[in-house]
DNA sequence: TGTACATCAGTGAACGCGCGTTCACTGATGTAC
DNA sequence: TGTACATCAGTGAACGCGCGTTCACTGATGTAC
């Protein structure tokens, strides 16, 4: 039965966060349309309703973990001086219930190899979303503008990678891997 | 037709070093049977006579691929001393030759995802290549063991992250990402 | 060393199954009067 | 404001298709005598 503009909105705004979450939980190729659906408390063929196809869905879910986690970054640095908001950040990004979590995590470790292989859209999304995050480390940086830039790409990298390989990694090895990131370089 | 034992050996190795080869590529689940089949010359068919399963085909594939690399870093560092053959790795691997050609590239940007998906197994023997990448790297690092080590862990967590964050990126984004990495921290 | 036969690597077709997508249908919503 | 009707969000079943796996078959290999 028909439901009311709000309603539907509220629906596809639900469609996009169960896809998000499962696409950073399974990755995209393993999340069905049928599971976002029904995580979403609807039935499968509703779902031409809301977008064309599971393509199109799957770049709105991109789109919007890096929306979300960019909003969350920038609120970081808005309610904390540089320094400290960038060493919250790193301390939080390494802990092991960012590890455990993916579904709710930063989207670079678990969207990177499903992007990897997509188009060039989700490509430009996804380094839209490093330079937003390298840009609001940066401030937490010193030396030249250039230099504070490299800087906060060389500490996004390191955080990426970490996690990334943590979680391939039996605990041990991913224990050691997040402690040695967590103090500074050098 | 049934061939020789030495023949059925070639036909075991081409296997693992197709599957090995398409499952950085394309990943694990965008690989199918016939088409690791198909690029070692062979049908589908046959596969069981070689494999139980996709599964038992990957987990040999993902080992093959660490041992490969592992040889490849471990003969850097006998043929040179440990700081140029670490800063020769490093340059390598932010390479864009590296970064273009994941196929024949490291394991960990690569498989990593499927791996954090996968068993116990897979994560041991991703660990373990991880293990055995940090010890070498330490060699060329400053400090007590201890120090050295994590170093090499910071060092190897950069490396991967620049190379997933750059795979996933537009052009522009992954070029800034390497380039940045490229020079010493700090 | 030769011969007869069992083995089994590889072939090509067929099997279920899950998935993305389509479709007829329902009934509440939104709109035109 | 009320009424009559068209719209369309959501349902549940069905559709092809690709994939992992199975199977009957072939004929060269390897072995027993």
């Amino acid at each position: 039965m028909r439901v009311s503009r709000e309603e539907m909105e509220k629906s596809h705004a639900r469609i996009v966060a169960s896809a998000s979450r499962l696409a950073r939980e399974r990755g995209i190729e393993n999340t069905s349309v049928a599971e976002v659906m029904g995580d979403a408390g609807l039935t499968q063929g509703g779902f031409y309703r809301h977008f064309e196809s599971k393509d199109a869905l799957m770049q709105a879910a991109v789109a919007s973990a890096f929306e979300v986690m960019g909003d969350a970054l920038a609120q970081r640095f808005e309610t904390r001086d540089p320094r400290s908001a960038a060493s919250g950040y790193r301390a939080d990004y390494l802990h092991h219930v960012h590890v455990e979590n993916p579904g709710k995590g930063c989207p670079m470790p678990t969207l990177a190899a499903d992007v990897a292989r997509g188009s060039d859209a989700l490509k430009a999304a996804f380094g839209a979303g490093v330079s937003r995050a390298a840009a609001l480390l940066a401030s937490a940086q010193q030396g030249t503008q250039a230099e504070k830039r490299a800087q906060a790409m060389r500490e996004l990298a390191m955080l990426v990678g970490a996690v990334v390989i943590a979680r391939a990694s039996d605990p041990e090895t991913a224990r050691a891997v997040l402690a040695a990131c967590r103090v500074e370089g050098q």
